[in-house]
DNA sequence: CTCTCCACTTGCAATTTGCAAGTGCTTTGA
DNA sequence: TCAAAGCACTTGCAAATTGCAAGTGGAGAG
């Protein structure tokens, strides 16, 4: 296998806590990854919008995170094609590629949390299609932004 | 496709809000998640050795996310097998089974984060055998286990 | 020209964090 | 036997972050 190489003789990867470190800056803060998930999987894309999510965020806090997010490359902030006064945040590439670890985290919480929504099948039919499952997001958040962007 | 049974009429999974929320009451904490990251990719098990990450967790919110981990079912607290004064942190399954997630994010931060020390040739390792990557961490974790346990 | 909406910003109290020092228990070494 | 060291925390306190409520400034509608 091609990545053996990355394996130590002690048998541990010696860099492993770095990507997980500059990931923890990103998603280990709560907002940030809700933001994410927002706009990822609820096809979220204003300020009131975010506002709105049932964790109940507060608008300064909100403004903060946006701002991180658009600072780290994640979102952009453009005027809103249907009103020019209005705002929208858009996920970058940077975030869309984040969308198969998302969805990994919810077939782990859809295993272990006891309140959750989503029903048990969603972990199998993950695991039976994977890629398929990551593809359905990814036109889903496609479909948003050519519904609102037209492009 | 299976999953098709989860989408709603407007195309969106109506329930995906909530596994989510799930995941980032855990993982959605820096020092969790690092935590975490430290038990799974590192074989950390002691409160020194977590003490020693190059992030620098204070004594304090060392123990508080500790015994949160262990509340959460994520570890385990157990007195340390050759030590028995010590005590050893050990993951459970529950925690275990987050290791695709946690492997998922690195793939991503591998490729976009600038200061990685990952070769770029992990993310294409992993996605060319994600399943074997996944297995060789199982297998180290279990290995550290062993040495400790002996069970 | 006022009223409303929108996307924030500000002020402030309350919570959480980080740092330094201390505690109690066990082991180690003279 | 008994002082010294190590371990896994706990405590106190200042500093940073958060949450809440209210306010601000600019665009658009009536």
């Amino acid at each position: 296998m091609i990545y053996i190489c990355l394996m130590t003789k002690t048998g541990k990867p010696d860099w492993s806590g770095c990507p997980t470190r500059y990931a923890a800056g990103i998603v280990g803060d709560k907002w940030c990854f809700l933001l994410l998930r927002d706009v990822l999987l609820h096809g979220k894309r204003t300020y009131r919008e975010f506002l709105a999510s049932p964790e109940g965020i507060s608008t300064n806090i909100l403004a903060n995170r946006l701002s991180k997010l658009e600072a780290l490359g994640m979102f952009t902030r453009e005027p809103d094609p249907r009103k020019a006064s209005s705002v929208c945040y858009f996920p970058t590439q940077k975030a869309k590629d984040f969308l198969p670890a998302l969805v990994s985290m919810m077939v782990w919480a859809t295993q272990y949390d006891e309140m959750t929504e989503a029903p048990a099948s969603f972990a199998a039919s993950f695991n039976d299609d994977p890629n398929g499952t990551i593809a359905w997001y990814v036109a889903e958040m496609a479909r948003v932004d050519r519904a609102l962007r037209g492009g």
